[in-house]
DNA sequence: TGAATATATGAGCATTCATTCATATATGAA
DNA sequence: TTCATATATGAATGAATGCTCATATATTCA
């Protein structure tokens, strides 16, 4: 493609472009669940229960963070349903809610291994 | 399994769980990038480069926004190897880094569209 | 029922962060 | 070289956010 059609192409997407993006509203929820893995303390959580239900004890424990502290940030994940909870005796257990989780995870491991090669 | 195994079996998954658990500076990088995906204005950027590379210029245009913080926002992505940019005449132009992030995005909408199927 | 344990929640505080405004830098055109 | 255009950058500000402390709620056990 010659320079001159190379710049026709891409004035052509960029007039498509605009209205090609999704609106605020549909992006939100995509927005706000990035927003919850953006954080050391919710990350951990995850991998944790990405290996077996706990309780909010035992997230605490493992983490050596504070009970209150773990309790508001499960309230965020399951808000927005990336974990469920259940009582469990004198516990409340909380589990991930589905696989995507890890899935996403993963991509962005290797996203970070491949960019690591390029030095 | 009876519920007497089930509790062994879950004291022994959490006595291991804690050295399982990456380190933070392992973690660092992951939360940075989910950090970068948790803002709107990134996302949009994002998206529209998915599209075709695209000047300072015409992003803000795209997402009438003032080119400081379409500028301010690319640095941080760029910071991040999820861009990288090339001059290009009188202008610069930003392109995505790699595959892997739509590949993540793609997952995310997926989370978000099982989701809503629950309601 | 009353005490002990597990979890949730609200207010306050310190920090992070996205945008704006003003300005610096760099390139192309005349 | 000088002017115009495109982009980058630093400081300031207001909003969002994570943690702590104190306390409320709920469940089990004696």
């Amino acid at each position: 493609m010659s320079e001159e059609n190379f710049e026709i192409a891409h004035q052509k997407a960029l007039h498509s472009l605009k209205q090609s993006l999704p609106d605020d509203q549909d992006l939100e929820a995509m927005v706000n669940i990035f927003k919850a893995f953006g954080d050391m303390t919710r990350v951990k959580i995850i991998l944790a229960l990405a290996q077996t239900p706990l309780s909010v004890g035992e997230i605490a424990d493992t983490l050596d963070m504070s009970q209150s502290s773990i309790s508001h940030q499960l309230s965020i994940l399951k808000q927005l349903n990336l974990v469920s909870n259940a009582r469990r005796g004198r516990n409340i257990h909380y589990r991930l809610s589905d696989q995507h989780i890890i899935t996403i995870f993963n991509q962005t491991k290797e996203h970070i291994i491949e960019d690591d090669n390029d030095y």
